[in-house]
DNA sequence: CTAGAATGATTCGCAACCTAACGGTTTGAC
DNA sequence: GTCAAACCGTTAGGTTGCGAATCATTCTAG
């Protein structure tokens, strides 16, 4: 009763062989998908370190490296650029507000709008905490030799792509 | 005031323009982190929304990937594995054992360990789910040259040992 | 000009993580 | 043998993220 219609014939094929009582094989090691998540979690363990030692959550770091770069923004330009769900940047947003990070200014045209603006001690954060993201990012490519660098990136766009058009 | 001395020299360069009231620059785009993110969240996304689809949860699919390769672990081992706090394998267990994957045993040599086995329901998740996998991991990396996929392969795996090196 | 659709922010409830702290069990030093 | 240390699992509480529903405001068709 497997539905295979929209598997690729690797993935069908796989099915088929578990129809027929065959044990599917599929490695963690070579997948895609675990070193992904694998190295994202190390990865952003070690910026939440060094971040929320300066008093920065790692959910706010997001929104502040929109907001070092576009100031004003409404909230949902602001989740957009960050790739975030609305309530997700209200959260976000309330914190950096109570941390002073950020100001809530209700617009007055358009009286729905919220347009967020940096104080000054969000504004400060960025040449605190931006050498760290650079560090890190460095360290973690130490000893890779660049091109495969640049093949990481060209892929993790290619993937982020095909991902997107087959994301529900 | 800022501290640089475990920072790498392109980080503290950053610092020192930074003291010397220039901004600093980094760009989005090109740091691994975000790619790495970006990627990774979209992945996720997407193979949730399959193996939800059969009643699975994405928390309680990476062990169930451990116990499909082996049976009758501890929950610390099963953490461990999966690389997941005790506390976690604690929730997942919860609701994989509500949903009758997985029976606890408590062990009657060490009565302070529980061992793990998944049922037959849980063994039968095995092969519908795992064809879902395998056609994510390539549907993912479709059109990329494999050369470039062997190069993210080699380099995850380098970034993860790098930045456990420095993880806290 | 007004009803209803669209828009922007918010609230609520949930899932997946984590750290810290806690109880039961075993082990080891004396 | 005992009691402190170590070990295993759990509970409690917090953060980050999501989808669905809600509320206020604005736009649009007629």
């Amino acid at each position: 009763m497997s539905d295979s219609s929209n598997l690729v014939p690797e993935a069908q094929a796989a099915q088929a062989a578990a129809a027929q009582g065959k044990d599917v094989e599929f490695q963690s090691e070579t997948s895609v998908g675990y070193l992904l998540r694998d190295t994202y979690r190390v990865f952003t363990k070690v910026l939440q370190a060094r971040i929320s030692a300066h008093g920065v959550t790692i959910g706010q770091w997001y929104f502040l490296r929109v907001l070092w770069e576009e100031d004003g923004l409404t909230q949902r330009e602001l989740s957009q650029r960050v790739g975030m769900m609305e309530p997700t940047t209200v959260t976000a947003l309330n914190g950096m507000e109570k941390r002073d990070y950020v100001k809530r200014v209700r617009n007055t045209d358009d009286k729905r709008k919220v347009n967020i603006y940096l104080t000054d001690r969000g504004r400060a954060l960025r040449n605190t905490l931006l050498p760290h993201a650079i560090d890190v990012n460095i360290r973690a490519v130490a000893g890779v030799p660049l091109a495969d660098v640049e093949a990481v990136r060209r892929t993790l766009h290619a993937m982020k792509r095909n991902l997107d058009g087959i994301a529900p």
